[in-house]
DNA sequence: GTTAACCTACCGATCGGTCGGTAGGTTGAC
DNA sequence: GTCAACCTACCGACCGATCGGTAGGTTAAC
């Protein structure tokens, strides 16, 4: 009984505390972290300043735990799932959906705008950040060159190429509108397409013939 | 003799003016332009705040003048040249050529990197900056609807293509670095052909081969 | 009665911007 | 040639507003 009642309590303030979160996610993506005030999030979050303050302990921190999770859910909803794939071409493949999908449709396009607004974090929580992040670049660089080693292709820096590849991707949050001409789909497609074929060429076209063959 | 005296004080002015400009641009780029207060610009630019204001109206007007000035800057060094250049494929390399001359080493990177502070802009000031950067998207979806059609390519959507193209030149003020391991010339050559290569498919292939075979 | 959750009221610091004033060069009338 | 009038470029000191953050009290749940 105690514990029944001490839990439920302890949940709804994890349930606040997250929900916090997620509105500050919301905020500082919409008017930016710098010109956002604290009393802008405490009140979108339906608290005073003083009320936000129970929860978190610095405006930095808060920024700090919303760039934090932002990477965990990518982790959760994009690396873990491609560790099961073990054809290259089709983890690359699925690494752009995944990708897409959660930059467009979960509310981590909130977080990827924000990624980097990290300079005004401490000096120790940036390089953490960064680290993260370069993890994720150094990912995506060992999938590009399995599949360029599986299909022989020679004349393909893998690190740029990957550059390049993040960048059409996280640069949608720049355009990007759900109410838009272009829905989900067709941007994964179309940029699959670009991608692949630009760093496979002939290997891929071919494939692609033969795919349509059968 | 009176008028060159004219002319040198007025020459004077405007050079202070430039500096403060392009001293602006830089310490935007550097903090944010949030998180930027008009005295670290005033001693960047070795004056004090009151000085600073002397050349300036508002901070917002600086910010529009610096984005305005990079806008200028991309019109000049790539829209303009690409003008007088016919065939539509030799347009498209030649574009991604100079844009990421003009991010890369001009100083425009810094312009770049401040295009999405427009957020803070009034809604006269934001809108003529969001005009002149729409221009550009279509500008770009022309030169890719011009190669797909004289290429035969019907698979490809021009304007998602100019997104993904936009999104690797633009990610580029995220990583790049001029000590770091690629040079310009590499990225260049690495992004024209992932993404010729990416859109044209086995007729790029074949335009190499017989190139090459030349 | 203890505790989490939240409030009102306030703090020192810093912000964008302005004020009155000045150094030094230029101009035009005499 | 000189001197009053005027100019640009700049400064130190200051303003009201707002910032991140806090002290201390209230409420409701258990």
């Amino acid at each position: 009984m105690r514990e029944k009642r001490q839990k439920r309590q302890s949940e709804n303030g994890d349930f606040a505390r997250n929900r916090v979160f997620e509105v500050a996610a919301e905020v500082f993506h919409r008017k930016g972290y710098d010109n956002t005030s604290m009393s802008d999030v405490a009140s979108a979050a339906g608290l005073t300043k003083a009320g936000l303050y129970h929860h978190i302990s610095s405006k930095e921190s808060l920024l700090y735990t919303v760039l934090d999770y932002g990477l965990d859910l990518t982790e959760a909803c994009v690396i873990r799932p491609l560790a099961e794939i073990s054809d290259p071409l089709e983890r690359l493949n699925t690494m752009i959906d995944l990708h897409l999908r959660l930059v467009l449709e979960e509310r981590n396009l909130e977080v990827t705008g924000l990624l980097h607004e990290c300079r005004t974090l401490s000096a120790s929580d940036r390089s953490r950040i960064n680290r993260r992040k370069k993890e994720y670049v150094r990912m995506a660089a060992g999938i590009i060159a399995d599949v360029t080693k599986k299909y022989n292709v020679k004349d393909v820096n893998p690190k740029l190429a990957a550059y390049a590849l993040l960048g059409m991707l996280n640069w949608t949050y720049q355009w990007y509108q759900a109410s838009g001409s272009s829905t989900r789909e067709e941007i994964v497609r179309t940029f699959q397409h670009i991608f692949l074929q630009g760093i496979l060429g002939n290997a891929w076209v071919d494939r692609q013939a033969n795919a349509a063959a059968h």
